[in-house]
RNA sequence: GACAAGUGGGUUC
């Protein structure tokens, strides 16, 4: 139930959890956790609750893992309110549910919350561990309060969670937000161990700093490695195309790797294709990519109209508009 | 021994 829970297969997760319930298995706290973390991957608030309803009354020892993965599972489904409630409650509070609320917080866009939290939780004398560290640092990007994340990554070397490959991970990404390319880098070539989101990361970090050409050495470099990739690896290729506006048959070779590996159904591939042809002088390969996709979200609506708007089109961004609204989706 | 919390990605000239 956990291995599912934990890698995005909370459908499964559930159906072995009551297959479990019915063959008269009982479940301890950690079942029931797993169970409301399924819950949380699928977006179920409701049956979360039930679960956790259920684990009360099968009387486990403590219901206090589950709470904790009810915070999570608030969060995760953007009911934050639902998550202080609780978080506010519990009898217990331990390093995990500390962690949920901060990651929780700083996933909803409340990161100025999420530090204030964590400098609580500090003067509690509460320990904290490399999840806890990844998601703070993770606020201080978001803010991009970098005086804020130095100080943390000292504090991070002091506790020596420094080498956690997910700490790693959001410092390289908390100087790239704060476009200190060498300081990510840096904390890139420190690193022990490289894991996808790393090498993402970095390509990213490149993108998003004028250094294009440096995202996509990196990523041939990354596929010499044989490192698996994936949507969000492409999204970033993609975006290093697009921010050097690269001859539109570089970008193309990008895109037929995508087809290739399967990933063209992506919908952040899908917007960041767009992108790409559009920065690359194609916008009519742009609205191909477009008009194939099935399901528009409100970014590649975004997407397709800033196209069509930066490239000299204004009458079809307007129509496109006009379209937009008339699928009874909400412009932002 | 496993099992609750965690890090990267698309639009915004």
């Amino acid at each position: 139930i956990a291995g599912y829970a934990r890698n995005e297969h909370g459908d499964e997760a559930l159906e072995v959890f009551y297959e479990m319930c019915r063959s008269g298995a009982k479940p301890n706290d950690f079942t029931f956790a797993s169970a409301i973390t399924a819950c949380a991957g699928e977006g179920a608030m409701e049956e979360g609750k039930a679960v956790h309803a259920n684990c009360i009354k099968t009387g486990v020892s403590s219901d206090a893992f589950a709470r904790s993965a009810l915070i999570t599972m608030y969060m995760k489904c953007g009911s934050v309110e639902e998550a202080c409630k609780l978080f506010e409650k519990m009898p217990e509070q331990n390093m995990v549910s500390w962690t949920a609320m901060i990651a929780g917080y700083m996933q909803n866009g409340y990161s100025e919350e999420a530090l204030s939290l964590f400098q609580q939780m500090q003067g509690m004398g509460l320990k904290c561990n490399q999840f806890t560290f990844a998601s703070v640092l993770s606020a201080c990007a978001n803010l991009i309060a970098i005086e804020e994340g130095k100080q943390m990554h000292a504090h991070v070397i002091k506790t020596g969670f420094e080498p956690a490959i997910c700490v790693a991970n959001a410092l390289l990404t908390m100087y790239a937000k704060g476009k200190s390319t060498d300081d990510a880098v840096k904390v890139f070539t420190k690193m022990h161990e490289l894991d996808k989101i790393s090498w993402t990361a970095m390509i990213s970090a490149y993108a998003q700093n004028e250094h294009g050409e440096s995202a996509l050495q990196l990523f041939r470099e990354m596929q010499l490695e044989n490192i698996m990739l994936d949507e969000s690896t492409f999204a970033s290729v993609l975006g290093a195309c697009a921010s050097l506006a690269i001859a539109i048959g570089r970008g193309k070779q990008v895109h037929a790797k995508i087809i290739k590996t399967g990933f063209e159904s992506s919908l952040c591939v899908r917007s960041a294709l767009v992108t790409m042809y559009a920065k690359c002088g194609s916008i009519e390969e742009a609205k191909q990519v477009f008009d194939k996709t099935p399901a528009l979200d409100l970014v590649l609506w975004n997407t397709m109209i800033s196209g069509y708007a930066q490239h000299g089109h204004g009458k079809l961004a307007l129509e496109l508009f006009e379209q937009m609204k008339q699928v009874a989706l909400k412009p932002d």
